[in-house]
DNA sequence: TCTGGGGTCCTAGGACCC
DNA sequence: TCTGGGGTCCTAGGACCC
């Protein structure tokens, strides 16, 4: 009588699940509070300040897409295809009608819009897994059929505009997988319901690249196997993808057939915390080097006692040209909180790369433990302490005293039933 | 025109233990 | 002395996601 799908009770119940996903995020929250810049071609740059070159784009309104402007370009690209409005004014050269706005990333007031949005998302479902900032999966099974599906979604829709004053594009669909490419089928402003004896023929028409999990490397390699969209890959032999992609083969196989049972979890504990930085031009000078990775160390130790995270891996992250990426860390007998040792390893581990041209740096502290957080130096293992610099690999004489004087932490770092999500940042597409 | 920052998971090889 | 196998931990790199 309620509309309810077969299934339910054959003991794997269809589940209705709902997918948010702000449009443009970072350009809508600009707007928000400088009205002025509705209607105008706006990009949103990341490591950008005003008046300057270098940096990427974080997002890009719609308007600004008109002109070429995409996420993750290079703002000095993104300046030739769209030149900035202000300077125009002393600039002959410049159409004004052909130029836009530039506004840097501000990522605390962001957060305070988002957070409102969130607090809609809770209110509406009991279960919610925020993915991002502006990214969030609800399961609201139970609570929506599939004739009510269209419905709850423009609620949904119209609360966030009324309350917020942002848009939001909302998908739902039997799955997550589904459900994620449903929302973004139809943006801006959209509202896509799949149900669930639709989503193989919804999905089948896609290019491959859509599929979750399928990425540009995975995408290259499927083309060259005739593999061009979703239902090609549907069609394709399970084994051969396993044999080509391990486990991942089999994953993207059953996405694009619509298969993911995936239940939406609330996001647990972080696993690990880092910070990064690039130069604005690569830089070979050492000091130079160990000046940032100071910096960012400073920070994530912040980060990590701010979270009461204590952690055994610390390990830093090396991005040479043209573009190589080189990570080194080091474990620790035990837990530790301890921003000088952070600091110590970190720039320990930088010594490797002493001469090199470096374009990128960034600290990562990782093998996270949230059990104790109270008892945070690292009292009882001294010998653990970077100090004895390149020599030691890794020794394990303080190994037996630590497993004594702490006994508390057990469990795997599984941590059930997360508190809140960690934002993670970016609204990159 | 050289690609920003914060994450997750998987794989593979080596050390070490039994 | 030699051979074999199972398991864990650690590091590094790769692919992916937003």
């Amino acid at each position: 009588m309620d509309g309810r799908l077969p299934g339910v009770d054959d003991g794997s119940p269809e589940q209705v699940i709902c997918h948010v996903d702000m449009d443009c995020f970072y350009a809508a929250c600009e707007r928000l509070r400088e009205p002025a810049l509705e209607g105008e071609p706006l990009v949103v740059g990341m490591g950008y300040e005003s008046g300057e070159t270098h940096g990427a784009v974080a997002t890009a309104s719609y308007e600004a897409r008109e002109f070429g402007v995409e996420s993750a370009m290079a703002i000095s690209q993104a300046l030739d295809l769209l030149p900035r409005k202000v300077d125009a004014v002393d600039d002959p050269e410049i159409d004004p009608e052909v130029a836009g706005f530039y506004r840097t990333v501000d990522l605390d007031y962001y957060e305070s819009v988002a957070s409102e949005v969130k607090e809609i998302l809770h209110d509406t479902a009991d279960t919610v897994r925020e993915v991002s900032i502006d990214e969030a999966y609800l399961d609201v099974t139970g609570t929506v059929d599939w004739e009510s599906a269209r419905e709850f979604g423009q609620e949904l829709k119209d609360r966030i505009e009324d309350e917020v004053g942002v848009v939001a594009s909302v998908g739902v669909a039997p799955t997550m997988s589904a459900a994620k490419i449903a929302s973004d089928h139809d943006k801006p402003d959209g509202l896509v319901v799949v149900e669930p004896g639709d989503v193989r023929d919804f999905l089948a028409a896609l290019d491959v690249a859509e599929v979750h999990n399928v990425g540009p490397v995975t995408a290259r390699e499927l083309r060259s196997m005739g593999v061009e969209t979703a239902g090609d890959l549907a069609d394709t032999d399970p084994e051969r993808l396993e044999d080509r992609f391990g486990e991942r083969g089999r994953e993207i196989w059953s996405y694009a057939r619509g298969e993911d049972d995936r239940p939406v979890e609330p996001v647990g504990k972080p696993k690990s915390l880092s910070r990064e930085s690039a130069f604005t031009e690569a830089t070979d000078d050492g000091e130079h080097k160990r000046e940032r990775v100071r910096a960012l160390a400073g920070d994530v130790a912040e980060r990590a006692s701010s979270k009461d995270a204590l952690y055994r891996t610390i390990g830093i992250k090396v991005v040479t040209p043209p573009f190589d990426v080189h990570t080194r860390a080091k474990s620790l007998p035990g837990p530790v909180e301890d921003a000088d040792l952070v600091e110590e390893v970190a720039l320990d581990l930088l010594t490797e790369f002493r001469d090199d041209e470096v374009r990128k740096v960034g600290v990562r502290v990782s093998n996270l433990d949230f059990s104790d957080a109270q008892q945070a130096s690292l009292d009882g293992f001294e010998g653990a302490s970077a100090g004895d610099a390149g020599a030691g690999r890794r020794e394990n004489h303080s190994l037996g005293e630590f497993e004594d004087g702490r006994t508390e932490r057990e469990d795997t770092g599984e941590e059930t039933l997360g508190s809140r999500g960690q934002t993670s940042l970016g609204e990159f597409e």
